[in-house]
DNA sequence: GTGATTCCATACGGTGCCGTATGTTTGCGC
DNA sequence: GCGCAAACATACGGCACCGTATGGAATCAC
């Protein structure tokens, strides 16, 4: 009992991220939660008004972390454009399981949208967001602006292709993907 | 009361499909699909042994569906390599909703892989068949072996990326997937 | 120290679902 | 027309969850 101090609104938001990535939407339970954060539902209703309400409030945060997440990841470590992009590709296909930020959590959120309109103008604007990043890096390294953007597009698309299909381990798409940004850097 | 007829298993496997694709694998309850189809929980108990079996049911039938439907539907209407192949990005890009072959009930099955240890290896067999169609495609082009399975699974893993986009109206795909089959195609 | 506020526990009624057990109708064999 | 099995309906106990209501400990305000 090392740990007794109380909790806060972020904890039972990290718990249900923690719940969403391995179980679904449908895992995000108040008593479950409570279960596993070791405390009675009582606590729950005093942080949260009701189940909906976490839910906002996970979406607020996801979207305020996805959205620059992918930039610090990858910036952090310098380079140019090319590099960062190339970045992007490790990052997608190593399967590190963090809340918020994990790929699972992600895939899950993705998921949530396609069943509840409420979530999708978020997950659009973060994909924007990165649209917009990502078309910037391809700009960088010398792409014409029309370039620039459908080759964001395809890359982005692709990478959340693997994101999906990383269940298979057979096929590792890594050098693919590094392959695809090549052919995308020539501008064609 | 028009329709006075018995249910089949293959009715509460359809109305399982829809409600799969509207609202996720938790959204397939016995007592909910009686309600859809106007009958008691009952009848489903007399077609199916438990909820789990009407998983798997459902397994099977998609898997013998989607394995094949993909290949039906490229080669309907003839072409060659390069015709098919294009003709890959119509059937993402459009959101036809039956079951099973729909959209979302393919994004659904692969979520459900995600949580369900026992929906994976079908959802990879299915993919893996797929890869090699598409890479039998890449070839007819001409491509050599490499270069084949290369293009398809870049190709097939882009596919999928735009399959889990669609929920965005805003960035149509279309033209860019056909462009990067432009490219895929010219080897390199 | 005591009043208020924070943070949580406990207890409650209600709902939706599961799976089973058993009764009921319908059609077919003969 | 009778037995029989298919294809349901009905009714039951049980579970997991929701949200609320209320009580209690712990901490701070002053």
């Amino acid at each position: 009992m090392a740990n007794r101090r109380t909790l806060s609104a972020e904890d039972w938001i990290k718990a249900a991220f923690q719940a969403l990535g391995s179980g679904g939407v449908q895992a995000i339970r108040a008593e479950r939660l409570a279960r596993t954060l070791g405390v009675s539902k009582g606590s729950f209703y005093w942080h949260f008004a009701d189940v909906p309400a976490l839910h906002t409030a996970m979406l607020a945060h996801w979207e305020a972390f996805a959205t620059e997440q992918i930039i610090v990841d990858t910036d952090a470590g310098g380079g140019d454009g090319r590099v960062r992009l190339a970045r992007l590709v490790e990052i997608v296909t190593s399967d590190l399981s963090d809340p918020y930020g994990g790929l699972a959590t992600e895939a899950a959120i993705r998921d949530w949208a396609r069943h509840d309109p409420q979530v999708r103008p978020c997950l659009m604007r973060v994909d924007a967001q990165r649209l917009d990043y990502v078309g910037g890096l391809f700009g960088e390294t010398g792409l014409d602006q029309p370039n620039a953007d459908r080759a964001a597009r395809l890359y982005y698309t692709a990478l959340i292709g693997a994101e999906h299909l990383n269940t298979s381990p057979r096929l590792d798409l890594r050098a693919d993907l590094h392959h695809l940004l090549l052919v995308l850097l020539r501008g064609v």
